[in-house]
DNA sequence: TTATTTCCCCATAGGATTTGTAGGGTTATA
DNA sequence: TATAACCCTACAAATCCTATGGGGAAATAA
């Protein structure tokens, strides 16, 4: 299961998503730079309902991770550092929740070796990496511009 | 990521499988009866060393989800109550780890509703069902029996 | 009948993780 | 200089995971 982390920031890069949509529509721009329109946190909790502290330390964690980039002072906030097709939902999860692996010996990101298991006889770990690999098609594949999809409207089949 | 329950889990039940399919081979029968040859507790701990106590609590976690059955008394111990190959994985980990979906909003047997998210608007809604589906996929195709195939050998690719 | 073996059940303890809070510091703008 | 916003660390509260302990009930064997 997400984490309540990973959920509130799926949230709060929704937000960010639309405010980047908005602003490639205004400017007409084709491939406008990032960064142009950084949204305060006080904007994110009013759309979507959350403790604002607990939300700062999530956004430092994307910062930290790459996903976003931010801007002190009146006017400031965060702001994506690529266009949300470029940043898939894995690396989003891994920043919050660590592996997608459902076991640490499968994992590609944060492999441990497993404690009382010969990885060579064990008959799990084979399975697990399935698991893995039907996980990581989907969120590979799919990116923060897939978040902000209406409902009715189809999801991108193969992007990129 | 699978709990260790789940882990010990499927250890303990690599062991039941094989015992099973020794009981078949030694009986020479395509169809025989489950529950002839109980396993004990002591000796699942034997070949994967770990708590006897915490061992049990899943054993009785399992029976009570209908994948065990069990025997009392001297010569007791616990067997499957179907083949192997008709368990899959994830009713296994359901019973042990709860839902597989990532979000209990697209929980097929552990639904609920998603507090301060309007469903019909969450764009994360579709995509984390989309992997559920790609984990269901795995999970309910591959089975108890799967588990005793040795890493050299191909595992099936469409059982049943 | 008695002893032994094994599963059955419940309560709880200890630790880890998750979730959230507090408070002050730094930077940019007006 | 005042204000708005991000930055950082520590910690508190709650929850969950992992495991343990002790006694009970049933089956078997002597």
């Amino acid at each position: 299961m997400l984490s309540k982390k990973a959920q509130y920031a799926f949230r709060a890069l929704s937000t960010l998503v639309r405010a980047d949509l908005a602003l490639r529509k205004e400017q007409g721009a084709v491939n406008p730079t990032p960064g142009e329109h950084p949204v305060a946190i006080s904007e994110m909790v009013k759309e979507h309902p959350m403790s604002s502290k607990f939300l700062e330390t999530i956004l430092l964690d994307l910062r930290r991770g790459g996903i976003l980039g931010s801007k002190k002072g009146k006017g400031g906030g965060y702001y994506l550092l690529k266009h949300p097709e470029d940043t898939p939902l894995a690396q989003v999860i891994r920043i919050l929740d660590g592996p997608i692996a459902p076991l640490p010996c499968v994992s590609l990101h944060f492999y441990e070796r497993c404690v009382d298991c010969n990885e060579a006889v064990c008959g799990l770990n084979r399975l697990m990496s399935e698991v893995r690999d039907a996980n990581l098609a989907v969120l590979e594949r799919r990116t923060l511009a897939d978040l902000a999809v209406k409902p009715g409207q189809p999801l991108g089949q193969a992007q990129r």
